[in-house]
DNA sequence: GTTGTTGTGTGATTTTTATCACAGACAAGC
DNA sequence: GCTTGTCTGTGATAAAAATCACACAACAAC
């Protein structure tokens, strides 16, 4: 059972979930648990059967694939408001998960059973436009990553991804190229090609950006 | 209005459209229509918007990304009794494709206008069981690919794209190339690596696997 | 301060993939 | 037959990425 400020906050998060009736939420809210995770902890696994539903109030998930000679490489994000996907996935398909869920920072979420997940679904038109919704980004998102990874450079990649963050960004050139799928120098070496370009500054775990635009022109193309 | 040979057919492709009222049926078929598509048609391509819900009969859809310097990569393939879940996607997203399909032979297909869809959604449990479970299914594959482009080499990925097939396979290898998301030369030069270890036997757009067994175990470490 | 850990820079080398440029092989049509 | 177009083989080179092997800087802990 959820105290009544986890209440409120979940449906600031998730606001298809003020529509059900009263009942209905409170039936929700009394099977659904709140779970508080430290950062790093792995949420998931590949081959481990899914447990729940997981709304996220704050923090994030890593998605990742990681490879036999310990590379690894992110295939998404999941913000508070987002659901995983692979999750729903799992739970829609019965199948088990194939990918990895990190806790990049801490966690709060809320944890619904699949049984409650399914009610959800099948009452809830709001809710399952939601996770349709979900499934239509996602698979957008996927299909953009292959072909960064199958078509683009590196060097574009790279830019690509710096751009995307808040502007100093704080990072390792390890998790870096953890998120890009490749190796710590590679990602070093290019950036040092970009600082000379001026179109960054380097410093010990940060970044600043001095020239999105060249950046930006530089990445696509 | 389709005639009742093709209903038939579409029921068994397509069965749980059997769980609809005669009523519903009756209504559904009244909007949907019968389209026959040539071998090499582009059903779609990027930033089109979607017109509506394909269901095939007969023949199969290459979806693919192509790239600006003239590569392509194959994300799947639609076969029948499945859909097309990027169309899906573009539905209830209210997005445009993201990619190019190409039907691959010649096609016989039923077209359910979007508004049809989207009631089909609403009412019909099983209908959205399939559409969710296709989506499930396609993350999956599309996770699956992303990880062999990261992380595989592409001798490797080309030795699973041989043992995916009906044995004789009949393909150039410009085909296969970009299906891979590479280049002929290359795609050539690993076949013949193949054959020199016997695992294949070369000829003009024809792949004979002799050692099946062996290409697997290339194939996954 | 000294010590240890973590993050970064960098050269040298190898592997993998792409690119360019043809030559020859095969099939189809005339 | 010859011609034409498509498919395949292959060498030479280049480019991109990965790998190995360290040196060194920044920071934290003691």
């Amino acid at each position: 059972m959820l105290d009544s400020d986890t209440q409120s906050r979940l449906l600031q998060q998730y606001p298809m979930l003020g529509e059900l009736s009263g009942v209905e939420q409170e039936e929700l809210l009394s099977v659904a648990t709140l779970g508080h995770v430290p950062q790093g902890t792995v949420l998931f696994d590949e081959n481990q059967p899914c447990q729940g539903f997981p709304m996220l109030l704050s923090g994030n998930i890593r998605v990742i694939k990681s490879s036999a000679n310990g590379r690894e490489l992110q295939l998404y994000r999941v913000m508070p408001g987002e659901s995983c996907i692979l999750t729903s996935s799992c739970l829609l398909g019965n199948t088990r998960y194939h990918a990895r869920g990190i806790a990049e920072h801490d966690l709060e979420m809320v944890l619904l059973p699949a049984t409650a997940f399914h009610a959800l679904l099948e009452k809830q038109e709001s809710f399952r436009a939601y996770v349709f919704h979900l499934f239509s980004d996602r698979l957008t998102d996927l299909m953009q990553l292959v072909t960064a990874v199958a078509f683009q450079k590196l060097d574009q990649r790279l830019a690509n991804l710096l751009i995307s963050r808040p502007d100093p960004i704080h990072a390792t050139h390890q998790a870096l190229a953890d998120e890009l799928g490749s190796a710590r120098e590679i990602v070093s070496r290019l950036l040092k090609g970009f600082a000379e370009q001026g179109w960054v500054k380097l410093g010990r775990e940060q970044i600043d950006i001095t020239d999105t635009a060249a950046l930006k022109k530089f990445a696509d193309l």
